[in-house]
RNA sequence: CGGGGCGUGGCUCAGCCUGGUAGAGCACCUGGUUCGGGACCAGGGGGUCGGAGGUUCAAAUCCUCUCGCCCCGACCA
């Protein structure tokens, strides 16, 4: 393609509404522009790299033995009321009316379109296993979109779900789809982390992560060298023991005159915050339960919801002084009536423990677990960085990560509400075992940008760049330059390479900025200068590295670098 | 949804507090000079100041309502 003819208006300065790197740089870049709140139109570059990435995507799939369909983005309201997912959606989903008044909705997943398939024409294990995806636009109604297509109200997602017999089939499926997804990121050149995770609104029994670790993602991933990855909201650890302070053994009223918070207690008690209770009041449907971690520990709302089997939330401050009797910053555990207590783990075996008195302005210390209150014992809190793995006992690092793609064991959730149903090998009716696995295609194109970039623009890996390579004719107004440079650009193009040629009739200083800004892996240099003694310029995008070569080697050197392999790129 | 911020030529912004002729840089068009890291000179085109209502002799500016966008908190590819 020839820069003249392609429509990639970039910007000099960046749009006031961008924020993190990938958006500024797509932007300023000329591949996307913005119609709505979180709806971008991709222009011709970013749709050269959707088409890169969809490529290796189906490639791999492809070579797997999944078939590809291609389903409605449309759907009746019914198949969503089967499965209960019309209500679970809630606002998140698109609804819309037909001329008819009947209720429809933008798909926001497909779990429902395929179970709806599979029930109407699978009929024998033997037909099994399937594995189904397609590479479709998504439609959800996000609370808040931001950071560009980091989160977005429509996207493009490749969606894949296998259908087996028993949940071993499941487990085989599972495991090609995780190995599988780590060849694609793998070609994409992204590096990545596969993480333990929650299933969330999708339900199931196992899923994981693949995560892309980046200050722009929203997730935050625990891993450790020992090869233990997870998703804050499912991570454990192992704690140091602490020391259990003296006490009077039996738990005593301490005024406290305005000390709410557990920093409040440490200055004024002296009592550290490993030794006191964080008491927290919660609603779940129509019932309120108390909620202790450790005074230095946080509640992780995601384990609290597992725990629960669905959603609680913060009880409001009025909720609270009619359950507990005084103001949050007062709360504790002894003597509440009628309230379900779910503790932590690390509070349990402690003894002499300060909490709030449920008195405004007292607390009690000498609490002590199991004799002053009982409770239920789970996994509730965040894990913190450097607390010890509990596979190895290294200390665990903790970074922010953009989920660049999720499997799921969903079992038979949706086939059994569903009714997909086969006769096994006993010729027995049994559902079909289900699993559903997502990439987000734009969120790879996005990662790609936050993790190869600097101030000067985008560094492409080469699998997903828009072109392999640019030639910049520097001296435009040069016949010489001009006639050598549409030859090689012709020959290159011969030799099935991507190339795009800058032809415009621009100072080299405005086509070196806009080439570092395109990000194209290489750029091959015609000027004047050079081009007298035989030789162009050979530039890195990456390491801005210029080697000089001889024109009469250029293709033979762009042949070898760039159409070697065809194993994973290098970022 | 709660909280904060911003809407002024295509882009970045000034002007608003203290009402009185709508501005700058970049981009665009014409001519000229430049030509290896976002050139310079001269001339030119382009804006219902997000929208509606109000106050006023007079509103980009003050008031009310409304729409849109961004950011911070609960969700997801």
């Amino acid at each position: 393609m020839r820069w003249s003819q392609v429509f990639i208006p970039t910007l000099r300065e960046a749009p006031a509404e961008a924020e993190v790197p990938s958006h500024i740089l797509l932007l300023r870049g000329g591949y996307i522009r913005q119609l709505a709140s979180g709806i971008y139109s991709y222009l011709p570059l970013a749709q050269q790299v959707m088409l890169k990435i969809t490529r290796i995507i189906r490639d791999e799939l492809d070579r797997m033995g999944a078939q590809e369909f291609a389903l409605p983005a449309l759907h009746p309201a019914e198949i969503w009321q089967e499965s209960g997912r019309w209500e679970v959606m809630g606002p998140n989903m698109f609804r819309l009316k037909d001329r008819s008044d009947r209720d429809m909705c933008l798909g926001m997943t497909h779990e429902e379109v395929f179970a709806s398939i599979a029930r109407n024409e699978l009929r024998s294990y033997r037909q099994l296993p399937q594995i189904w995806y397609q590479i479709q636009t998504k439609f959800r109604d996000e609370p808040r979109p931001k950071s560009g297509l980091l989160r977005v109200r429509q996207f493009t997602m490749k969606d894949s779900y296998s259908f087996d017999v028993d949940w071993e089939g499941l487990d085989r499926s599972y495991r090609k789809h995780y190995d599988l997804y780590c060849r694609i990121y793998d070609r994409c050149g992204l590096r990545y982390r596969v993480v333990e995770a929650s299933s969330g609104m999708m339900g199931g029994s196992q899923s994981h992560e693949f995560m892309v670790l980046t200050e722009a993602g929203e997730d935050m991933v625990v891993y450790c060298a020992c090869g233990y990855a997870a998703n804050l909201e499912k991570a454990t650890s192992e704690q140091e023991p602490v020391q259990d302070e003296a006490g009077p053994e039996t738990p005593r009223p301490v005024a406290t005159p305005g000390q709410k918070t557990i920093d409040d207690i440490v200055r004024f008690l002296g009592v550290s915050a490993s030794c006191q209770i964080k008491s927290l009041i919660y609603r779940f449907g129509d019932q309120s339960l108390l909620v202790l971690v450790r005074g230095d520990h946080q509640l992780n709302e995601a384990k609290l919801h597992e725990v629960l089997g669905g959603e609680a939330r913060p009880a409001r401050p009025e909720e609270i002084l009619a359950v507990a009797g005084a103001d949050a910053g007062s709360l504790g555990p002894v003597k509440v009536a009628g309230l379900r207590i779910l503790s932590d783990h690390a509070l349990e075996g402690r003894r002499n423990l300060t909490c709030g008195a449920n008195r405004n302005d007292f607390h009690l210390s000498g609490v002590t677990p199991g004799r002053d209150y009982p409770a239920e014992y789970f996994d509730l809190r965040v894990v913190q960085a450097g607390e010890a793995c509990s596979r190895c006992r290294s200390p665990l690092n903790i970074h922010k990560a953009l989920e660049v793609g999720h499997i799921f064991k969903l079992g038979t959730k949706y086939s059994e509400s569903m009714g997909a149903t086969v006769l096994n090998s006993q010729g027995r009716e049994v559902p079909v075992v289900m699993g559903s696995y997502g990439i987000g295609v734009e969120r790879i194109l996005a990662a790609a940008v936050e993790s190869g970039h600097d101030d000067d623009g985008i560094i492409w890996p080469r699998s997903i760049a828009p072109f392999d390579c640019l030639i910049c004719v520097v001296n435009a107004k040069d016949g010489t330059v001009v006639q050598e440079a549409e030859k090689a650009y012709r020959k290159l193009q011969e030799l099935g390479v991507e190339v795009l040629l800058d032809d415009r009739k621009e100072r080299p200083g405005v086509k070196f900025k806009d080439a570092d800004l395109v990000g194209i892996p290489f750029r091959i240099n015609f000027g004047s200068r050079k081009l007298a003694l035989g030789k162009v310029e050979w530039v890195e995008r990456a390491t801005g590295k210029i080697t000089e070569i001889d024109l009469a080697d250029l293709v033979a050197h762009a042949g070898s670098l760039l159409l070697a392999d065809g194993g994973p790129a290098v970022a």
